[in-house]
DNA sequence: GAGCTGATTGTCT
DNA sequence: GACAATCAGCTCT
């Protein structure tokens, strides 16, 4: 699938949140001329226990109530930062882990280490990785800096799982990922 | 206003 | 396999 605008990018993440987390495996994602190839996602809905939307809106979660495509970055445990897709209202998909494929020099630097396979598994480290913090909240993901294209991955080498690091909801299968990559942040 | 928690990671045993 | 690091935001008093 070709690049997509502002347009045709809101109307792909203007749907259910399971629907585009599993669509965006194999989907290019980078910023700044560094990133990759979405290896694994985990979907979020609003009637969902481990949500942030769970209990309404506010003010650090707004962000998941913005338009189609926004992104949503947050702090996790004090020291790392998450990337999400905002999907419909209140609804959004972690970007767990991307297999780097351009601009993988940067990545190393700012990772401080050699090896591919660690520098963008796990939320965390993709952030790391790519140069995203709180000032990257609330930007739309089809927009500079941020780089993104649509490329479906082959549909059988997609498999799902349960979510990592719950401790709510957790026997819902809502994670998906590209079966056997070496850049999963954990296998499934 | 005080206390608690977590969509994680790196390091040590 | 177990645990410390570290803090913004939420809940409860």
């Amino acid at each position: 699938m070709a690049d997509a605008g502002p347009g045709p990018a809101r109307d792909f993440f203007a749907r259910d949140a399971l629907v585009v987390a599993r669509g965006l495996i194999g989907a290019t994602l980078g910023l700044y001329g560094v990133g990759g190839i979405v290896v694994e996602t985990e979907a979020y809905r609003p009637d969902d226990p481990a949500s942030h939307a769970y209990r309404g809106r506010t003010p650090r979660n707004a962000p998941m109530y913005g338009a189609p495509g926004t992104a949503y970055v947050y702090r996790s445990y004090g020291l790392h930062w998450c990337l999400n897709a905002v999907c419909l209202p209140g609804s959004a998909v972690l970007i767990r882990a991307i297999q780097p494929q351009f601009g993988v020099a940067q990545m190393r630097d700012r990772r401080g280490m050699d090896d591919d396979r660690l520098l963008c598994s796990g939320p965390g480290r993709l952030c790391q990785a790519l140069g995203i913090d709180g000032s990257h909240n609330w930007l739309p993901l089809a927009e500079p800096p941020f780089e993104f294209a649509f490329s479906m991955a082959d549909p059988a080498a997609v498999v799902s799982g349960r979510r990592v690091g719950l401790t709510k909801a957790v026997d819902f299968e809502w994670r998906f990922g590209l079966g056997g990559s070496p850049y999963l942040s954990r296998k499934f």
